[in-house]
DNA sequence: ACGTAAGCGAGACGGTACGTCGCGTCTTACC
DNA sequence: GGTAAGACGCGACGTACCGTCTCGCTTACGT
């Protein structure tokens, strides 16, 4: 499907694609019709549905294009500061902020799918360092999951506030934050 | 319309709020529609709406019940073991253990409401402790968001993997986790 | 159903059946979509389904009614000359001529129906007259269908015309044509 | 566009034309789309608006085809006697008895036009036979019509029936009925 | 025999109607 | 006053056909 390469279809399907996300910045996910979508791309409606079988999978497939763009720009990447890595995601999700953040807390399951995405992502990273399981002494799964949840928190904070932190600076305290724990980091006088 | 003690009042929205919580169970939130939770609380649909505006708003009741009886019970502790406190929260949330995994990634903006929450007590915890603000190196509101959301990460894991682990077990988790980091716990050689 | 008595239902009803035979005569009976009626009508849409399957269904009951005002009309009558009889035929489509004349022509099966009905009204009459069908010899359903759609014939006729002949005059030419048959009728030297 | 003798266009209209009425026979006319003719045909759709405008411009073609048969074997009559005339009529309809079955209740309008190609025959029959107008005492097209219309019915109930009877025996009762009238027929006492 | 124009297959598209579903409002009658 | 029963307006849904339109391929015909 995604190879098509009748020139229509490539333009029906960006068309599509751009007013998802104009409509998604302005009216939220949950208030989108497939009417609104085909006025907006200017197409019939009937052409909505012979390409998605609803706004549901057209999200599933702007996101992927997106995670797609994200993880080439990731590939690009040969230094090893984990530091560089992290600057990328938030670069990245700082490209599409307003849709990420309307899709993240808008979409039922949307914010699962993602958080498992960077979950995988993190044990790759981990496994390449050496992850030794046998040392754990708390289920690895759960560790993950910590991860993944406290970073997808951290990403949506930066969202929600403008991003007013450079994003290497959000990359160190993510590193920080995951190395010492968060606790550490409020000054409190001991715990 | 909350203090309303007409018997039959009573009778229908403990009805409605059964049939609410039955309904999420099998068919999950978004798949309720207000002739289903009418047919299941045996009333009419147009009583529904004298109640409740939407399903959403029928939702946000139940949960602010449920926050209520967890809040009471929070309450009862007079320890001042912070294990203690948690392990109040994991019990309180695998009592209605479905139900909360189905609306936490099933409503649209619901898991925002109850980080929130999280963030609050989070908050009050930190302050009771003397948290020294002018100490941090970081944004406050950031550490804030980062262990609510990694919190919210853990319950809900556990929930999805059954509960496995005791109650109290996973308050240590957490706990240790907060404290140290979770990269502390996995084992690396470095970092 | 017929039998509701919910005022909201019968000007439902009323207004639908209206604007179906104005529409039949303004369109035809195939161009009529269930939008033309709905807003004929001044109803909604989704109400005309709440009454009608189709507007097929809607075409049976208004004939249905029809119907039953020409089958009044015959009861009403208490002479024995069957031409009297018929002349309440001509006179009764005469009333709706435009809308038979639609009808008859444009909804597929329809004349079949009431060439059925006709025959029928046909095989009773004769009944009540003495039928000896011992002493026919050829078949019965035969002479009937050849009756009604004889029959059938010359009332179409009369109404594409234009009803400029009276209905009396048609009843006896029917009845004419009926006991002696149209050959006899032509004028032609021998046969 | 008739002339073209190209032989891919006559072999895709021989197919449409199979196609057709084995579609007739199997779900009748109104179900038929124009994609399951073009399916059934084995052709693209695209190329069925290539050759007719739609399913009844197809239908009338076929129709033509039928009756080009039909009177090409009334040419070879030279006798004069009319049931020779009539029993060709009945053996033409037998030889696509379903056929005819369908389109006449099933294709809006189109009984009417059958009829009138009758009634034009029978015109023209009578005309042969030196048909006196002037020694009518009703309108001749009222009488045409009364015995076109006749025919129509016993041609469809000997269809409906399964012919069971001879078409020279049809074409004898039809002559009868045409010349004496139905209803001499009957066995009546008297009228 | 072979180049070419026509016929054709494939399928996207705009359009219109369909019948269904769910929503929230309303009226009427009952208790 | 709360409820049952259910009609209604509204608007979105996903589907089905329609007729039109490229765009290449292939095939029969004419020279």
């Amino acid at each position: 499907m995604s190879q098509n390469d009748d020139l229509r279809v490539r333009r029906t399907r960006k068309m599509l694609r751009d007013a998802f996300i104009a409509l998604v910045l302005e009216e939220g996910f949950e208030a989108i019709t497939v009417n609104m979508l085909a006025e907006r791309a200017m197409i019939n409606r009937a052409t909505f549905y012979r390409h998605y079988a609803d706004k549901y999978e057209l999200a599933e497939r702007v996101y992927a294009d997106l995670t797609a763009e994200y993880m080439a720009s990731v590939q690009t990447l040969d230094a090893t500061d984990p530091v560089d890595g992290w600057t990328l995601l938030f670069a990245h999700v700082a490209e599409y902020a307003d849709f990420y953040l309307a899709l993240l807390s808008g979409i039922p399951h949307f914010q699962e799918r993602v958080r498992d995405q960077i979950e995988v992502q993190l044990h790759q990273v981990f496994s390449g360092m050496g992850l030794n399981e046998a040392q754990v002494d708390m289920p690895l799964p759960l560790s993950l999951r910590y991860l993944a949840a406290a970073q997808m928190g951290i990403v949506q904070w930066w969202l929600e506030t403008g991003r007013a932190i450079p994003a290497r600076q959000m990359a160190q305290y993510l590193l920080q934050l995951h190395a010492h724990g968060a606790i550490a980091q409020l000054g409190l006088p001991k715990f």
